[in-house]
DNA sequence: TAACTTGAGTTGACGGTTCAAGCCTGACAG
DNA sequence: CTGTCAGGCTTGAACCGTCAACTCAAGTTA
């Protein structure tokens, strides 16, 4: 793998991969700036939030948190700092093991996700679900599950020494 | 704006939009990983540099580049500092209009530009281009210019003062 | 010519993310 | 027990992006 010459993007192979990378850039700035005016709390915020909200006794470990965000375990655990000074969350030790921390979401926590979701949804609904088809939306899906499979569940997001 | 019930969204777009809040953190994330592994530059770097390449005379009034990237024009300003830095491109003020700057790629940033892509090419074919059938390409292609023109060509991204 | 306005770009402070190192808990071996 | 090890999580420093304030060039007005 060196001095072979690659199969270089042709025209219309690069007008998609640029088209994709501004959107690649621009939804997530655009929900986060969002976000940010409407409710005081980053894109990123907001998803460990609403992670912890979709659990039945809106509590996990930071691992799975972690998982669930796509994020490293070093990030989430900063945040998580930040969100337990504001009251929305508090950490605690796994009673069943020492070794996991459990992130629970608090009262303060649930009502600030109930304030944010609809707002955050509409904006969602506004920018990506009804600016497409029916047909285009279920595309999405199958089209982000592959990329999802292509980057494979190689953590490598935070794992320090990754073999990879 | 206020106590309207917000149209939730149903199992089937959760799902969906789950799967895209994945790959929307995931592939820059994979993308970043593999240029700073093999190249020491970021994505956002080596879209700066490719941005000017890309030129005939390989130089780029700073507003314009700020556009082709998709950033704030502060963000490309510390960044062009950076690049400055290591002698990869310059800045000179645009002799027909003093109130523009130029950025000029060096041969050297020309360089590091011809090092770099074929890896981050290949990168770009197997987490995205060869993943996805030549259907689904074509219909991403189309998903994220209705996605671009959903979010609007406010800038928004970094105009200081935006009307919004 | 001077005062004002507009818009491009820069700067510094602040806050969030990454990276590497370390801590702590529980498992396993002797 | 007592090492030793592995893995979950935390911590602090360095780095990067954002925000607001600023500089500077050119056009506008009078």
């Amino acid at each position: 793998m060196s001095t072979e010459e690659p199969r270089w993007l042709d025209a219309e192979e690069q007008d998609t991969w640029l088209a994709m990378v501004k959107m690649l850039t621009r939804l997530p700035a655009a929900l986060d700036a969002d976000l940010q005016h409407t409710s005081g709390v980053s894109f990123f915020e907001y998803q460990v939030l609403a992670g912890l909200s979709m659990k039945s006794d809106r509590r996990a470990r930071m691992s799975e948190l972690a998982e669930f965000s796509a994020c490293s375990l070093s990030r989430l655990s900063h945040t998580a700092r930040r969100l337990e000074s504001k009251g929305w969350l508090y950490r605690t030790p796994d009673p069943t093991d020492g070794r996991y921390t459990l992130a629970v979401l608090t009262d303060a926590g649930w009502e600030k996700v109930v304030a944010t979701a609809p707002g955050h949804v509409a904006e969602v609904r506004r920018l990506l679900i009804d600016a497409l088809t029916k047909a285009q939306y279920k595309q999405l899906r199958q089209i982000s599950e592959r990329v999802n499979d292509a980057i494979g569940n190689e953590p490598c997001l935070g794992a320090h020494n990754a073999p990879c």
